[in-house]
DNA sequence: ACCACCATGTAAACGGTTACATGATTAC
DNA sequence: GTAATCATGTAACCGTTTACATGGTGGT
């Protein structure tokens, strides 16, 4: 599965341009799937070629030409069949994790500076969920899109919870401080 | 950051093999840093070349020699400058939403079976994580380490049970029914 | 003035996955 | 006999990321 994959299921949900489409990725994906324009608009003329979507361009004043896709019966077979033959995979690639495995090896500022930074970072990826969920024309909404978002809000939930709860105790291990010690330092 | 980096942090250990390290990675860092032979034996030789690490071959009866590898003092430097420098980025790609995301296109059977398939997935995962952090020579285990872990342990741990919680919910609306018609069927 | 938004695209670089290639040992 | 473990590597392929290229509109 790649990007072509998620453009086609974009189009289910009616004609876009592959601005909107980038712009629907990050909206609905963002936490589980993401992709640039450099992947999005050469995903698009592929589909177009295969014919699995059609292209229409529409003439704008003072902006270029917008080309909005439509899914073709063709595109909607394909997508259903490649998601029935797509195994379940979910991967996480972690810079931060790595960097907290080898937290001892940075100075101890920097490990409070980024896990602070990944706290704040997660607050508004949840609260973007929450919002796609919550849309105005929620009639439109499919089940399995809220089952996406709410594994999306308890998993990131999740996650800010345990670095918030465990970062005072990691900075204070790496700083070469038992918990107890870092108790008193900042009772001081 | 990429396999290269992750083989010079797995160096700072001791010094190991290609095929130790490959070991490592799944023990320690499979939750969150994937790779493959494939992707070390390559970053292996880059990293001699460059004067990171050293190697020195080991004669072995009736096996392959091994090529044990050792962390220089320009590899450490070379590790610590590359953690320094790291943006702390998190990144999920997952096929398996992206199925549950378009459920309501895929046989309702196979919504059920996607879902039981990832929560028994991730229970050995899980187990995984918690049996490297109680390994036996625990002295040597960072408290990094341990955050790590705790992190995979409740992240993962989130996963599973909001799936495992949600899936006959998602499975019944995907189907056609209400949960209060599916709970009907079901008492049948 | 500057930044965000709208709008599309190309091309090189990068890095990981997968398949291939070899081959003995040990345990079920 | 079949599979897992030990042990190393190459090469093609695939797909994403990043940088580049263009340019008007509307808000602070």
């Amino acid at each position: 599965m790649d990007v072509k994959t998620l453009c086609l299921g974009v189009l289910t949900e009616g004609d876009r341009t592959g601005y909107e489409i980038k712009q629907r990725f990050e909206e609905a994906f963002n936490h589980f799937f993401g992709a640039g324009f450099g992947s999005i608009y050469p995903a698009l003329a592929e589909l177009t070629r295969r014919g699995l979507v059609t292209c229409e361009s529409v003439e704008q004043e003072k902006r270029p030409d917008k080309k909005v896709y439509s899914l073709t019966p063709a595109g909607r077979k394909a997508l259903v069949d490649e998601l029935v033959a797509t195994p379940p995979r979910h991967k996480v690639r972690s810079e931060f994790l790595v960097l907290m495995y080898f937290a001892h090896l940075l100075p101890p500022e920097r490990v409070a500076e980024i896990t602070e930074q990944m706290v704040a970072h997660w607050r508004p990826v949840i609260e973007g969920i929450e919002r796609c969920v919550l849309a105005s024309d929620a009639a439109e909404i499919q089940p399995g899109m809220r089952f996406a978002a709410g594994f999306g809000r308890a998993v990131l939930g999740a996650a800010a919870a345990y670095v918030d709860q465990n970062r005072h105790d990691l900075v204070a291990a790496v700083a070469g401080r038992t918990p107890d010690e870092a108790a008193l330092a900042a009772a001081e």
